[in-house]
DNA sequence: ATCATTGCAAATCTTTTGCACACCA
DNA sequence: TGGTGTGCAAAAGATTTGCAATGAT
């Protein structure tokens, strides 16, 4: 399908990870990217975030309210920490994944591909200001 | 906000979810539901799979596709096994996490509320069918 | 020169919402 | 009766797509 072309468009987006760490939406990498490139469309830049997770460089992942996330795929495998207040999102590093879970696949006869973890709740920050009222 | 009201629309709705036990969309809600309420329309299945969800009587989990699919609430904790072929959605009762994780948590200062986990992968039937080919 | 990629706009898909009317408590 | 719920249609928000022009290899 997208058979990697180098573009001032696909570079510059992918820079834009090299230089943030946080996970963007669609429509903030286009904000971002603009000032570098600023007639760049929004349609370019979610082809480009799809070929960009196709060919492993960025990693996607649709959160709860349905919008589509994405960060550099940098990082070894990891999940997720999402902040219910201010809507942060920071990686956890520890896999959380019990030995029992291989059996219980095993037994269904399931061929897991990948899977993803994500805890939802409160940061510091956002519990704080919650305790305050 | 939703001060459970109870009226055929929403009754048929939830005897839906009492029948099946599968995932289901708004849209297929819909469909089926019209079998016995040919007038119902899409609005307000959204609106009581939503207030439904708020009174805790259904579930709902937003997929990668990012569209949400709701279930009976009946059941307990539980995650997900998705499967890449036929997308249909297993449930698991067994939670993977580790106590570690809780350590991590309370490291971070990070207040957690719910978590979930899912499984991606290949059901046995869908399996069969790609080493055929 | 070829074919992927771009910009633009229109189209799609899921979900939400405004409004007048209907119906539950 | 009063306020929640409904149907309908329009709106909103995220993402995809058709097309002619552009640009990478």
């Amino acid at each position: 399908m997208y058979n990697h072309r180098s573009t001032k468009q696909r570079r510059a987006i992918l820079e834009l990870f090299n230089r943030q760490e946080k996970h963007l939406a669609a429509e903030e990498v286009h904000q971002l990217v603009r000032f570098q490139l600023p007639k760049i469309s929004l349609g370019t830049v979610y082809r480009n975030l799809e070929a960009l997770s196709e060919q492993g460089d960025l990693q996607k992942t649709v959160f709860p309210d349905g919008k589509a996330r994405f960060e550099g795929a940098k990082h070894e495998h990891h999940h997720h920490m999402v902040c219910l207040g201010c809507s942060n999102i920071v990686d956890i590093s520890l896999c959380p994944v019990r030995p029992e879970m291989k059996d219980l696949l095993n037994a269904e006869e399931f061929e897991a591909v990948y899977h993803r973890f994500e805890v939802f709740g409160y940061c510091r920050d956002c519990r704080e200001k919650k305790n305050r009222n």
